[in-house]
DNA sequence: GATGAATGAGGATTCATTCAT
DNA sequence: AATGAATGAATCCTCATTCAT
């Protein structure tokens, strides 16, 4: 591999990869090693333990996509497009880095477990955005919601489960890819938005 | 454990109890002789290997969730009605038996790469009933749909996320389980139905 | 398989196809039983466990083959013809039945040092059918041999060496087996034959 | 055992000191490790698996028995001299290092199978040089052979089969060792030697 | 005669990890 | 900063054998 790469990133982005094609249960630190041409010692020096790779790799997912959102998110103007902006941003993290974001659900309970509890908050950084330009839509009278928090987890959830099958290859080989997600996303945003063309 | 039980029940049950709990990794054919308290060798007698019985595993959810669907939807009148008892089906399926419904989607790719292709058709049944439906509520003017086959996946793929959500106790702990729940299942729901009552 | 056949027969042959395609160490009860289409517990009806089979096998094999031996030196006239027959009698049984040839020498140490001594002297009969034949010729001065016993011993080795090789597919696949066979075979005899015709 | 020696060494030697004592089929990784003193793990630290373990000692085997023949035929004058120096260098190495002679012939069919070819073609090294050999002899009218490549082919089966009963104890007795090897031994040669001594 | 259920021991191999260098 | 040697525990799986029926 390219040796300009510190080995700690290219630790990290082999995980990733192997996360990403072989599933969670056979990424092991030797292959890891084998994979970058070091000797699995190595591994060790940069980090703790297999755990402690493994929460660094949610971490830093989990904060590239924050920034992602957020930076998609600072361009707008008013909470509509900031809305969508979020939403967009939050899509095009997943298509656009696959493997960073499956990392973020896919390395389950086991070693969630073990996850630092207060890393948790970290993650909601977001939501917490999406919550508020909620607030923002309501006060304006551009979007209706009841429940913001609700409605913030509930589109997370939907945009979740809708890229996961893309991402996931479980989508049915007769549906096109992009528009099976563009008619998602629309589907799933469309009901918060107060309809301003009405006849 | 109960010796009334047929051994191969108990071996599927405790199976998908562990991978519920702990994931797919750490699903090994000790542990789960262990549990049970029989010999690691005896699960041999009811399944070839560990993909065999993780098969099984997964065709067994995946024919009960189906039937659970059909029975419900059978019980309907008229697509708006069977339209949403598909869906209840569904979310109700996931939620009353969570740990079945887990293993349709947990044994990921190693597992599934192996499993054959035929058995996957199967689990299109369903599917291919919510599409019928669909199709029907156009034909009705009930349901107003530009192209049946993407909005079912849609569903299905928005369905999954909020139930998964649930599930794997990702949701805020502010929130509420069941408001959440009818909350998004509605909101999924909605778009999709021709408004009857505008004023 | 043939319902004729007793199942201790079919038992047996199996076993020799076993060993004789695969080699011992994939011999294993329950493939035998698989093979056959009966269960692994029927095979302990007949024999007491592994080694008796393995046992039973090695011991019909040397009967065989001594009967063999024994059946062609006794239509023989005279020392020469009898030491050929004899010679013969060995060469044909080892490639008309192969798989009951190979057993006497595949089953190894470990099996054998479990072997009772005494069916080993059995083996010997044909052994000494030859020393007693070598015997006679060296009475009526057509065969010259200091050591009977000795010669005896090393014509068994040298052709057990030649048949092996051409068994065991060893042999060059430029040399024709059959020549091979002849020749050996024949440079083996000569060189215990008195020349008659001399000049 | 002694802590000088290379564990790879040790491992071989080990592995051989099994296969000729116990036979192929009682060779274990975990026996291997035991009886060394180390853990089993650590055999893969320098084999990659059972395999290469079992090639790795055919291969030395056969590398070491080619070098002793080389050996012994190089300081050999003449054909006739050469020719028996190839069968004395090869029944020597056989009673030196009765294992590694073994060796190249225990290892039966299921490891063979999936022997890399090409390196079957070096065991044909000192094959070939007793063909050559033997050549020379016909040129040189001191050697009497129509075939040599058939010749030599039987010559080495025949003293295979004389070197196997000596060192798999299937000896009468009653007969000595040496005797029976040096009357063997001689009597294969024999028959191809030119009688230089007719009166 | 024959079997199904069960098991303890052992098979090869892989794993995360440590330690001395 | 990096490694080679080593290991204990775990992985899946196969084996010969037993026992009740």
């Amino acid at each position: 591999m390219n040796e300009e790469i510190p080995l700690r990133d290219q630790i990290l982005e082999t995980s990733r990869h192997f996360l990403f094609e072989k599933g969670h249960s056979s990424l092991s630190m030797r292959k890891i090693a084998n994979k970058i041409g070091v000797s699995a010692t190595s591994i060790y020096l940069y980090f703790d333990n297999k755990d402690h790779l493994l929460h660094t790799l949610i971490e830093e997912s989990v904060e590239e996509l924050s920034v992602a959102i957020e930076l998609a998110a600072e361009e707008a103007n008013g909470p509509i497009d900031r809305f969508e902006a979020i939403i967009n941003g939050y899509v095009d993290f997943a298509f656009n880095k696959p493997e960073k974001y499956q990392v973020i659900y896919m390395v389950r309970s086991e070693a969630m477990a073990r996850y630092p509890k207060e890393k948790f908050r970290k993650a909601r950084r977001c939501y917490e955005l999406l919550v508020k330009t909620i607030q923002e839509g309501i006060a304006k009278r551009v979007i209706k919601v009841e429940k913001p928090m609700v409605a913030a987890y509930s589109i997370w959830a939907q945009l979740h489960g809708v890229v996961s099958v893309v991402l996931n290859q479980r989508l049915d080989s007769r549906i096109d890819r992009k528009e099976f997600l563009k008619e998602s996303v629309n589907h799933i945003v469309e009901g918060f938005l107060v309809r301003t063309t009405v006849s």
